[in-house]
This record gives C-alpha cells, structure tokens and sequence, in this order.
DNA sequence: GTCAGATACTTAACCGGATAAGTGCCCAAG
DNA sequence: CTTGGGCACTTATCCGGTTAAGTATCTGAC
C-alpha cells in the first residue's frame, strides 16, 4: 500500500500540488470550491503530511524529546516518571506532537543525545528532568538554543524557564505538623543528594528543625527500597531512634514501614512515616502512609504546554505548579508506646482486630481517597 | 548556531557534497584520504544526519513506535511498562533509532495512532502491546505493511511475529505447587478480561484445577489496588473463603494482602498469596510475596531486537521469551489455622515478633533478590 | 600505442512538502 | 478602451540528504 502524498490529490483534482498544499494548511490562493473538493479527496484516500517533508522544508520535527537518566530497575518502580510521561503525552497528542523518549546511562550520555537531537533535527524542544545542583545539561542547552522546561527550581534552572514546585514550603509544612504531634526526633531519608530538589528539601529540613528545636537527622539514600531498609534498620536499632521519617519516596517509605513491622516497631504510635510523592501503592498498605500528594500527570502536562509555547516563540517565564499537599493517614500520630484502644485488643495471630464488617470501615478513607483521585 | 550539513563539510573539503555523502556512508567512490579528511572534518563541526532529510529520500525514520492504551493511573502504578519501555530503548540507542511514545485512550485511537504515524512515516515499526482477544490492531498492522512485534501470544497475533511467554504454563506450575502444599480453594483475581493473555490464563486456571480436583474461583478486575480490595474483600468473607488467591500483577497482590490483613486473616497460614509479575515492591511487604518473576527489560530489549530485523526485511518468527519463574517467599505455605512457631509468640502489639537483631535475617532473602536481579 | 576498466570524483534528479515569484484572467474604475 | 488590481492558480526553488548516471584521469594488458 502507497502512503499518498500532495501529488497523487494534486493528480485527482486535475490541479498542481502547491495548490493543494495551500489548501491543506488554509492559506488564501485557492477557491472554497477548489478547497473543499482538496480537503475531500485527502480525506479520502487517507493523507497525512509526511513529516520528514515538513520538517526538512519548515525546520520544524514536530516532536519533543525527553530523556530520563535513572537506571531501569528505579525507574519501573517509580510511578512518577511514568506519571509525568501521561501527562506529557495526553499534552503533545493533543496537538499531534510526538514524544521521543530516551533512557540513557549517564548526564554525559544525556548532553550528548541533547547535541544530537539537534544536530539531528530530531525533536523541537526538550524537558528536563532531575535537576541537578550545578547542572551542566543547561550550559549544553543555552550554547544549542534548544528550546527546553526544566522540572525544577528556578534557582538551580539558569535563566532557562522551567515548572517547579515549592518542596521547601511542603517540607516545612510536614516538618510542623510532626512538630505539632509531639515528635521531637525526625528523620529524613533522601532521595539522590546530586539532585537539586534533594539539596532544597534538606536545607529547608535543617532550617525548620533547628527553628522547631528538633534534633534532625538526614541520611542520603538513593530512593531504592533496599537502600531504606538498611537505613530504617539502622535508626530503629541506634541509641536514640527517631519517631517520626519522612521519605523521599513511596517506595522507600513502604520500605521503610516493612522494616519497622519487622522489628516490631508499631506504626504510628512508635513511628511516624511520611511518604514524598503519593500513589495508590501508599494507600495500599497498612497503615495507609501519610504522603505528599501531588498532581503529577498535571506537572507534565503543564510542562509541555509550556514547551509548546517557547517552540511557538513565545518567552515563558518559570512558573510554581502542584506544591505537594500534606495528606495525613494512618501512618502519623502522637507519638508514644500506647497503642489505640482499637489495636490494643488484637489476638495474638491476628494483625489487626478489624473483622470483615469492621473492615467496611475501611472503605471509608479509601473511597475518600479514591474521590480525591479523581478531583485533581 | 547552525546546524552543519555535508554541504558545509563538502565546502571545507573543497568536493562535492556527493563525495561527503560516500564518505560518511562509507560507500565506494571516495580515496582513503578524502574519506579520512571528511570524517575529519565531520567530527571537527559536529555534523549529525538530518534525520528528516534522511527519512525523505531514504524512507526510514529511524524511529520505531511505541503506543500504551491503558489509563493514566494504571501505568503509573504498572512497573511492567516502565521495564518494558527502558529495555526496549536500550537496544534501539545502541542502534540510534528513537523511541515515539504515544498514550492512547482506547483501541481506535491507537489504530488511528497507527495510521498517522504509517502516512506520515513517522515510524519504521511498532511494538504492539496488550494483545486482546480477536484483536483489531492485528488487521491494519497487516492492511498497512506496517513493521511489527506483537508482545503476546502467537494464537492470537495473526501472523504478525510476536514474542511471548508460556502464560499457561506459569500458571499450571503455580497451581501445581499450592496444591502440592495442600490448598483445595483457589481463587483468581484477573486482569482486564478483553486481554489475550488474561483469557489463556482463565483457561489454563480451570483446566489444572479441574485436573487436580481444586474448586477453582475466577474473579475479573482491572490491575487497580481499589479492585483487587474490593473484591478480596468479597472472598474472604464468604462462607467457605479461599485458602490462596493468585492475583494477575503485583499491585492487586499486594492490595489483597493488605486488606486480608485488615481482615486479620493471618498470611500466609490462613491465606497464601501469589503474584503474577515480580517487582521491588513484591519484596517490600510483609511477608514478602511469592511472584511469578520475569525479565521484563529482557523482553522488551528481545522485542526491539526482533522489530529492527523487521524493518531491515528479514522474516522473523515468533518465538518464545521469559517464561515467568515462580520465586516462593513468604506469602505461600500450606493452609492451616496455627501460625508458625516464631510468630506464635508475637506480643499483642507487634506485627511481628523479630527484634532489630532478627531482623538481621531478613536482610538474606532480600540479598539474594538483589543477586539474582543483578543477574538478568 | 591503445583501449578496457577501475578509480575518484561530479552533475542531475529525486524524496514530499513549503514558499517566493510569477502568470493568466476577470472585474471595475478612470 | 485601457489599466490596475485582486483572485486563482502555476512554475521554480529550496530544505539536506541519497542515488543513478555521467566524466575525467590513471593503470595495465595486449
């Protein structure tokens, strides 16, 4: 089967093909009959711009890349990336734009693709995860002139207009409500300390720990569930074990709650856990973690249509987009070694009192939970 | 800065653009010299292929296509996606083709996806997944001469090679092993049950119990926790509940334990559960659940592979590619209402009876994980 | 010495669109 | 009746590569 191209309409309707071209991007030049007669017979026989034509004649590729530097194993277990991919997408596809997707090993690897998508032509614009402090894609993305958003902190993003949240201004709020519970020795186990959001959220901790006469404690971790157990292992086991963490992620939280269930640890009343970033992987378990929620697919999408717009031309500016919302459930409380009254009459094999009516219950926060979902 | 052509390297060389097109091509019709000052002068500008020019003459993009027709909240939640894709693109960058992703609401947006992207050759091939039962896609793929890999089961790919594991006989394997450990109700909670590979499973459920005198159950649902609960639910507050549920990806496991466990149904004395696919987060939960464990980069990588030979025109067969292995964990042993011994002697508070130093042991299994991940 | 054939190039044409610069033709104003 | 100007088109050229079809120049065999 012949893909067909402007010439085989231009054949049909007996006219040459710069008069079809014209008719099919609705520039003046032809009649609305001739027009009309165009756009049926393309309709017809199924035409679509060949888009290596179009972009070797307009410099235009019509698609965006995106490059992800995160070895496999995290990536499949991190439902943000994927998260941010629809949002980008259902953005992109509504404007017939592509996505070009790319995993690479390093940020040198990743530069060099930047270089050859452009050498190439390949994509019009690119976003750019995983900030780093003192990043040198940007550099690389100013010398090129390639249009690009940044998922990150302006601060860290140099002059290239980016979307970010403000993960300070969450990190203090949860540090606070720990605070306002009573917990005096938190813990926060990180995400990759060369990230740029990892740095901020650290600063912001100290910060408001010392404001809030806390004892901090900041472990670096690399947002793998075997790297959080090590950790939680080793602060449930010290001296002086904290009573409330936060997590850089759902997975290492849900990590970090096995481990604490492991060693016997009740979850919350002799540990606290908050989980960075929410997912349905968070409610999951039990007890449900209290998360920092935010709208990921939104994120995405945000950034595309701002990526849209500065391959359009247009000057965009940095823009603050979905700040985490703290969503408190069952994995925070007051701390202290009295279990609730619910629990506290648990038999001995049983992991909790609940029965199958009591359970019902249950649906509860999860059917709030799951009305939320659809809210955002 | 402009982009550099052969035109520019033509003009330094002092030859004709020809001749760099020879060169870099490394067809006859260049002296070793010329062709060594060429790539000289290619590398010294930083010359990459227009890809559009090279799509428009030579007819191939360079990309392959990749298009996901499940909703946002169920790919991010989905490792098998987010492993499907990072293997997928390591074997197309080491060949520099590009990987377009697109995510599509239902089946006719993606064949309408597959349509465009064929008439505006944006792509070389796709890789076609969640084959369904008399699956449309497979028609068009055909209609088109489109380049394809169908990830699914032969039956039902229409001659389309494709790359598939031996769903059935996972399937009978694991059945076999929990009657072997002594279970006699099984259920199975499926995924979305319009999906090929959910119905060779369904069937091979009912044949293997029927063979081993097991009263089976087939529950259908759709990958999401909130199902997987509901219907948990369900089962194990009917009268004569069963005493192992296998459920169709992680995520729904892992729902399903929570919930049974809300329920204070002891796992896995009075409950054995079985995932089907693998993933960190199976080992994250407590008691660890037995999987059915794949290579799902591996499989994706095998699918790109066999798509690039495609398009350069070799005829492929399908062929057969990660069966998935049972692991046994934590979550699979024989029904019975005495919990283990260890356990036995929990406090009413603790989940579990380990100390930090007990704990110590579980970091065995988890090790052995990371070996064997290691070792894909 | 000459002629075939290889070598090392060049020129021309093409891929499928976009776009600048014509070219008839009709209508209306002067 | 002429001229000017818009309309509806066409021709020519370009984007950056690939490929077919020449064309000199050199080499070697007869």
């Amino acid at each position: 089967m012949k893909r067909p191209t402007i010439s085989d309409i231009a054949q049909r309707a007996g006219v040459s093909k710069v008069a079809v071209s014209y008719a099919l991007n609705g520039q003046t030049g032809v009649s609305e009959t001739t027009r009309r007669r165009i756009l049926a017979i393309a309709e017809e026989i199924g035409w679509s711009p060949n888009r290596a034509a179009r972009a070797l004649s307009g410099a235009m590729s019509y698609a965006v890349g995106l490059a992800l530097c995160r070895p496999a194993r995290i990536l499949s277990i991190e439902p943000f990336f994927m998260g941010l991919i629809s949002g980008v997408e259902a953005e992109l596809s509504a404007r017939s734009y592509a996505l070009t997707l790319q995993v690479v090993a390093d940020l040198d690897a990743e530069v060099e693709v930047y270089r050859r998508w452009w050498a190439e032509r390949r994509v019009d614009g690119v976003i750019v995860v995983d900030l780093r402090t003192d990043d040198r894609r940007i550099p690389v993305l100013a010398e090129l002139n390639l249009p690009a958003v940044i998922i990150g902190d302006p601060r860290g993003s140099g002059g290239i207009a980016g979307i970010w949240s403000d993960d300070a201004a969450a990190l203090v709020e949860t540090v606070e409500y720990l605070v306002a519970l009573g917990h005096r020795r938190i813990a926060r186990i990180t995400g990759l300390p060369e990230l740029l959001h990892t740095a901020i959220r650290d600063e912001a901790f100290e910060r408001v720990c010392r404001r809030s006469g806390v004892t901090p404690t900041l472990v670096a971790a690399d947002y793998t569930g075997e790297e959080s157990a090590r950790i939680t292992r080793r602060l449930l086991s010290s001296a002086h074990p904290p009573t409330a963490v936060l997590y850089d992620n759902d997975v290492m939280a849900v990590a970090g709650l096995a481990v604490a269930q492991e060693m016997g640890v009740t979850v919350p009343t002799e540990l606290s856990i908050v989980a960075w970033d929410d997912s349905p992987l968070c409610q999951l378990v039990h007890p449900a973690l209290t998360a920092l929620s935010r709208d990921v697919p939104g994120y995405g999408g945000h950034a595309a249509t701002r990526l849209l717009a500065a391959i359009a031309g247009e000057r965009i500016e940095s823009c603050q987009y979905g700040t985490p919302r703290l969503v408190p459930r069952g994995s925070t409380a007051r701390p202290g070694h009295q279990p609730p009254a619910r629990r506290e009459r648990a038999g001995p094999a049983a992991r909790g009192t609940r029965s199958a009516t009591g359970a019902g219950s249950g649906t509860g926060p999860a059917g709030t939970d799951a009305r939320r979902k659809r809210d955002r």
